[in-house]
DNA sequence: ATGTTC
């Protein structure tokens, strides 16, 4: 049992369990501290320590608020604004801006090539491919257009966001490689660009194809097949992948911040109380009009980054291409893990919110009837840090636990400010070096260093015990790009 | 996350 110091109720001191075992790896916060709520918390007894006060207190004002019928804390669960990221947050009737975050649709992608971990061991090439890729992908905040951005009409915007990935025609003008398309998440909400402000738009037309700041990568990695079979059937070989964080820019950061504003002057014009008194908590009820128009915005976010991240694919192939001209590339999958989704929970369909959590449906689920997962279920990447790399999972036989849901990444263990208080960039840039990891810029970003993020094995350690997923395949970084903001 | 404060 792990004990809560100095907890104060009144006059009194005491001490009280902060958290109660159900199982491996698998707690729920005392309901004491929950008015009454049983929040799963998903890790090992290292990871629960990492489950701060502030993000108990965050994940309790979120399963007090109207509408909402679970909510879950995966391993990376750390401090967000009105929800922690890394959480799962489940509604029947209800929509929730906060547990979806400012990043629509922020997706992880696996782009696997077919070199061989010698063709990019010389340390030349991997700097040339850093140079290569920077040619073609804007990398950091603000807008800086790219060559793939240069093409896009207005019209072709408009097309992006009401279409995603099933804009084949546009897709093919744009060279992506239209098998891609087989392995990501097309049919999304109803996306509908009427309801997009100009204000967003203008934000994201010259953006598409762009990296992003802060926890945004690209990274080149080798692969350790750990499951022959699965791995197999997903078409993961064991030659150099690249993998790539990215969601929907400042597109998405507008529709967000604007729903935001709307709904929290809905409250106050009502005289309705915050949930846990955060603004960040607002909410509405699916069939009402603002409800109508964040479900059609959220669809056209998702089809952002989507795209986006199918141009940034496109890029990175281009730019392997130009030291390797016959390589082949294949994506694996690409995947949402800041999204609200319609999904079958139980016997009904439930509005699933993940905040910084992937998506892992298992084996039979309805949503996979007819794709190639259908009988192993969908890959879930789940990426550590620039040290630790990241890791492919499968849904194992507790995934309920979660609403078929692992974690997004590591976590942070550190804030970004106490990040560069603490951590030495000597010491961060040096690591790198160590572990001949290149990276795109002369100091490694500090605030992102592995060190302000968790543990990873003791975040993959709390999976593989609690049974939410098991290992397909484990890949180590051999170079890095960032925005350096 | 983000033209990092309506």
């Amino acid at each position: 049992m792990i004990l809560r110091p100095g907890f104060h109720s009144g006059a009194e001191t005491f001490t009280m369990e902060r958290f109660i075992q159900k199982g491996p790896a698998h707690w729920i916060i005392n309901p004491k501290l929950t008015g009454g709520k049983e929040i799963p918390a998903i890790a090992n007894e290292n990871i629960l320590k990492t489950i701060t006060d502030r993000v108990i207190e965050q994940a309790s004002n979120t399963a007090n608020a109207e509408g909402v019928e679970s909510v879950v804390l995966n391993p990376d669960a750390h401090e967000g604004y009105g929800a922690p990221i890394g959480c799962v947050v489940v509604t029947s009737k209800t929509l929730m801006p906060g547990p979806v975050g400012f990043d629509i649709s922020c997706s992880m992608s696996f782009l696997q090539t077919n070199l061989e971990p010698a063709e990019v061991q010389d340390r030349r090439v991997r700097r040339t491919l850093i140079q290569e890729i920077e040619k073609r992908i804007a990398l950091g905040a603000g807008s800086k257009p790219a060559p793939l951005q240069k093409r896009v009409s207005r019209n072709d915007f408009n097309e992006i966001i009401a279409r995603g990935a099933e804009a084949t025609d546009l897709l093919r003008r744009f060279e992506v490689d239209l098998t891609w398309g087989q392995n990501l998440e097309r049919k999304w909400l109803e996306a509908d660009p009427s309801v997009i402000s100009s204000r967003a738009i203008d934000r994201g037309f010259d953006q598409i194809g762009s990296l992003g700041g802060g926890n945004h990568f690209i990274e080149m990695e080798t692969s350790e097949i750990v499951d022959p079979e699965l791995a197999r059937h997903f078409g993961i070989t064991p030659h150099v992948v690249l993998i790539s964080h990215c969601g929907s820019r400042g597109f998405g950061h507008q529709i967000a911040t604007e729903f935001f504003r709307q709904l929290e002057h809905e409250f106050k014009s009502k005289g309705k109380a915050f949930p846990g008194n955060d603004r960040e908590l607002v909410f509405c009820y699916r069939d009402t009009e603002i409800g109508e128009r964040y479900w059609k915005s959220v669809g056209c976010g998702a089809n952002f980054a989507i795209v986006n991240h199918l141009f940034i694919n496109t890029a990175l192939r281009d730019a392997l291409r130009t030291l390797f001209p016959e390589v082949q590339c294949h994506l694996v999958y690409l995947i949402s893990h800041n999204l609200v989704q319609p999904e079958i929970l139980g016997r009904q369909t439930k509005f699933i919110h993940r905040k910084g959590a992937t998506r892992a449906l298992p084996p039979g689920h309805p949503l996979m009837q007819g794709t190639k997962f259908e009988s192993t279920g969908h890959p879930a990447l789940v990426p550590g840090s620039a040290a630790a790399g990241s890791t492919l999972f499968v849904a194992d036989k507790n995934s309920y636990l979660t609403h078929h849901s692992v974690n997004h990444g590591a976590g942070r263990a550190m804030g970004r400010n106490q990040a560069r208080r603490v951590l030495i960039q000597k010491e961060v840039d040096e690591q790198m070096d160590r572990n001949d990891v290149l990276f795109n810029s002369r100091h490694y970003p500090i605030d992102e260093s592995p060190a302000a993020y968790k543990n990873y094995e003791d975040v993959i350690n709390s999976i593989l015990e609690a049974r939410l997923a098991r290992i397909v395949s484990r890949h180590r970084p051999l170079m890095v790009l960032k925005g350096n903001d």
